[in-house]
DNA sequence: CTCGTTGGTGACCGCTTGGTCATTAGTGAA
DNA sequence: TTCACTAATGACCAAGCGGTCACCAACGAG
């Protein structure tokens, strides 16, 4: 009563393709696929197979180079780098140089920086995203010690990153209002004077 | 070879209870129990059965009262009454009422505030989220625009949701770092002169 | 041309999910 | 006490998930 070899498919690419056979390749291109799925759509929305049709490969071979899904969310979304680097300088212009170090580099990934796909898997309560995003809060602190003066210091990197975090979740996860609506240029000057008086008082 | 009716148990509630038959109150229970398993787990991770389980009901009741998981959101985390109510009154002590009125409220529900809940929903990309959350937005522009003076009132607005947003991703989201550890009043303290130079300039 | 190696596949599995519905049991009125 | 009414239950379902694995086919070495 079914003489095919199975009864429903489990296909994953569409169109009949080539075998590749090439394995950094395949590699690279699941981890930027992994990259762009959770931060468009968070860690818990994001399937496996999603991430392996945006590949162009079989969710087979997904779990085979990177084991668990929480495995390749890990090396997709590694430690990004403090969000701000170049915070070393002068401190009177520092406010000018997180912004404009903040935008650019949220431009540059098109909004699928893994800051946003963190920020997704933290709210969805994904325990390991937590501890790369308590990680990187450290290293940022310990960037600023050197460079910023007077107490509260922890309080008011704090503040920053808080606003920070606000600012990327208005414009790029919720998508909408005037932070979202703003050109690249408009925000770096939308956000200098509020770094300054947070930072700076 | 299986002489039960059944083959796997799908019970929700473990101990053998009285029906209640009490409409109102199960209603009641849900919708509680609701709100606090989006606000802590986010909307993707918690489940009907979660919730159901947290109201001491099975979770067949719980669709049958809320028709889906989705409806039942809407139900339990209705338009959150702008954020920060008592906004109208003097123009200077606005942050003070601002700030205060903001850490009452996240206090008042010990962190399971509607607030938290859209939060992480539209985190993961949660479209009924999204619309509520704009409505929110639209509401409390309309509230400043009688009280604030200026040009860029809408930018300024927006980076105070986006700054509170921030706040309360650190403090009842993540949950980590000085924003989380601070007293409700050193908060409030904290607060009022980053939301004074937002605001005010 | 063979053949061992190995990148890649897709059927399969156990389990959970949101959702349905026939059945069961409390309750107030007769 | 009986009985109609309906809140509540829990077995059931299809779909989809993360994860496994026997197999297949593309290549380089001989």
């Amino acid at each position: 009563m079914d003489t095919s070899p199975t009864n429903l498919a489990d296909q994953d690419a569409a169109p009949a393709k080539k075998r590749r056979r090439d394995p950094e390749a395949s590699r690279a291109a699941i981890l930027e696929a992994a990259r762009a799925a959770f931060a468009e759509r968070g860690y818990a929305k994001t399937t496996v197979r999603d991430v392996a049709r945006r590949a162009g490969v079989t969710h087979g071979l997904v779990l085979r180079h990177f084991t668990s899904k929480e495995q390749l969310f890990l090396a997709a979304v590694p430690s990004p780098r403090t969000l701000m680097a170049e915070v070393a300088g002068d401190t009177k212009t520092l406010p000018t140089r997180i912004a404009r170090s903040y935008v650019r580099r949220m431009a540059e990934s098109g909004g699928s920086d893994p800051f946003v796909a963190m920020l997704r898997a933290v709210a969805s309560e994904e325990e390991t995203a937590k501890r790369l995003f308590t990680a990187m809060q450290q290293d940022s602190l310990e960037m600023y010690r050197q460079v910023i003066p007077g107490p509260e210091l922890e309080e008011r990197v704090a503040s920053v990153g808080a606003y920070l975090i606000g600012v990327t979740f208005s414009r790029y996860v919720f998508r909408s209002g005037p932070l979202a609506e703003m050109s690249d240029e408009q925000l770096v000057r939308h956000l200098i004077p509020n770094l300054r008086s947070i930072l700076l008082d």
